[in-house]
DNA sequence: ACTACCCGCGAAACCGCTTTCACGAGGTCT
DNA sequence: AGACCTCGTGAAAGCGGTTTCGCGGGTAGT
């Protein structure tokens, strides 16, 4: 219960024989100190485990070494590994710059929110966005100089740095997959629209499908929202409306399990019957009978280009968008 | 770009005709300023726009108002949406109290890494761990006089409060289903045994089965990682040496899909010839076919459970340990 | 040899808020 | 009426670093 008194830059400078402004200096890299007193300096630091208090630091200079990782709360975020993995990416790169990642999971719509709030009080050195269903909040903060960088495409054209999959790439490749399988009757069960993600997706599926000179069918296009549920309630509507069909690209790997489940459940057969691809690789991929054939992204390595391009920027450097490539995994259901 | 410069105590106390020590005072709540000037405090902070500086506030006060989730880097942790689950639902009661959560993963067994060094820093106020294989850290983060609360029973018996679910309980139950439904020769896939959470739910079986008055026979007892590939391999192996089994209880769905997959990989019917049971109500377990009989546990309880501690900590109130309930829930596998 | 620089380093101001301390006004008690 | 409190309040001293500023000495230019 005894709080251990932690040693102070007075401290240390007596020990060394040296002044506190000299401290600072070789604590933070400063190349201008004789060799000598640094050493001396270190020493001290190493003898008497110091810890340099990071709040003080960050009052007197500005920066807190802190990035913020803004997540959309809309409650599928959690229910769906995928932003956790991004999210310790993300982590994993920032800690190698001495970084720390605080996690924010909450209603970002508004402009004017909590985490409007607390994004502009300073306390943060720059914020990472997940799932933007608009960018009237990063609009609005951009006029406050922080850095940020969104993960997945923004919707207007802003010069915000922002690291996305190869939505659109992975899409027409899963497409184009079903119709190399001879799938003529192609449905695809898109994610919330209101994503860029989604969109991007969709016009992969409209992209491939127009390159056979053929025109998807009207209600052939179903907007689902990612879950379990969506996949299967569109999946039955299709198949009331259009019993014909016989290729589904679902825009991830969930609504695909989903639509897995309905075909089968309805007797049809997967992939003899109707073909099934998802998006995403996602653990649940590999466990539904037959495993679905996917459009894998590599999640690690979105979140870890997240985190270079915040570090690149808090360095001053010029930064461009990154797009990872996604990659066709074929299984048992297309 | 340019940085809008906030207004500080000295202008709101300007304005308010106050000092600033009054201004400090009406915006902690302090209630022996003469509601005249709170109000006037209160209408200069609003017309000016002004927000408080948390970093100078936490300097000043040495209360940072950060919590840190502690989560021990196994790479599992985010394949799980346990974690993640259990996250926010900490993080929305924290925020209740303005409080922030900072997420750490990394590697927790040191006693004297990074983690611990950042903890001790006096950055956070407080810190929850999840997923502990070690008492150590926690031990020597006691004498720190941090305030922690752990999700998971500890090791020792320390007096650290603590969240957890009833794994016992959730594993009896769902050993005694198995029991009832007629099974004999049932086999557990444990989760790694160097968590209590595994140890527990061995228990809870084996005492299920202890009330049949038989011995589970050995090498029914499998030690698995909470991976779907570890419910695979041990299920084929279970296969190999015990072909008569008929029942087979998983200390997580991810290793009871892994377990329904092998099993009807290999001819078996599920649930005619082999019932399984899962642990979590995790979504995996309405996807697999036939969908899990699993154990539910309220993973966002426990994650409020968990935050709710730490304030009620943080408040210097006595606190006691909570014990989540669990709820069988019968599908088709079982 | 004299002035002009450059460099390493310490003194001190400062970051924005919290908190202790003491003071004066108004009340109470004898 | 005088002694003793209580209560609201402001002045000022920190919290633990960072950063500006300027000084003294060594180097270079002429």
């Amino acid at each position: 219960m005894t709080p251990p008194p932690r040693p102070t830059y007075t401290v240390i400078a007596q020990a060394a024989g040296v002044s506190e402004a000299t401290v600072s200096r070789v604590l933070n890299g400063d190349e201008s100190v004789h060799p000598d007193r640094a050493r001396r300096v270190h020493e001290a630091v190493d003898s008497l485990g110091y810890r340099k208090n990071r709040v003080a630091s960050a009052l007197a200079s500005g920066r807190s070494g802190l990035i913020a990782v803004v997540i959309d709360d809309d409650l599928s975020v959690f229910s769906d590994p995928f932003w956790g993995t991004v999210t310790s990416g993300v982590s994993r790169i920032l800690s190698e710059s001495g970084l720390h990642t605080v996690l924010m999971v909450s209603p970002v719509g508004l402009v004017d929110g909590g985490v409007a709030h607390y994004l502009k009080s300073g306390e943060v050195d720059g914020a990472i966005f997940f799932v933007l269903h608009s960018d009237a909040l990063v609009n609005n903060l951009k006029k406050s100089g922080l850095p940020m960088v969104i993960a997945g495409t923004p919707h207007s054209s802003l010069d915000i740095p922002f690291v996305d999959t190869d939505n659109f790439g992975g899409a027409y490749a899963g497409t184009k997959h079903l119709i190399n399988q001879g799938c003529e009757k192609i449905a695809i069960i898109t994610g919330d629209i209101g994503t860029t993600a989604a969109k991007q997706r969709l016009d992969g599926y409209l992209q491939a499908f127009r390159e056979t000179g053929k025109v998807p069918a009207k209600g052939l296009i179903c907007e689902g929202d990612y879950s379990l549920a969506s996949g299967m309630d569109h999946t039955r509507k299709l198949l009331e409306k259009h019993p014909d069909i016989d290729g589904i690209f679902a825009s991830n790997d969930l609504m695909a399990a989903g639509a897995v489940t309905v075909l089968q459940d309805t007797g049809k057969l997967v992939p003899e019957d109707v073909k099934v691809v998802g998006f995403d690789d996602a653990l649940i991929a590999q466990t539904t009978r037959p495993a679905l054939t996917t459009i894998r992204q590599d999640v690690v390595a979105l979140g870890e280009a997240a985190g270079t391009l915040m570090i690149a920027q808090l360095n001053g450097e010029d930064v461009q968008p990154i797009i990872t490539t996604t990659e066709l995994i074929i299984r048992g259901s297309a």
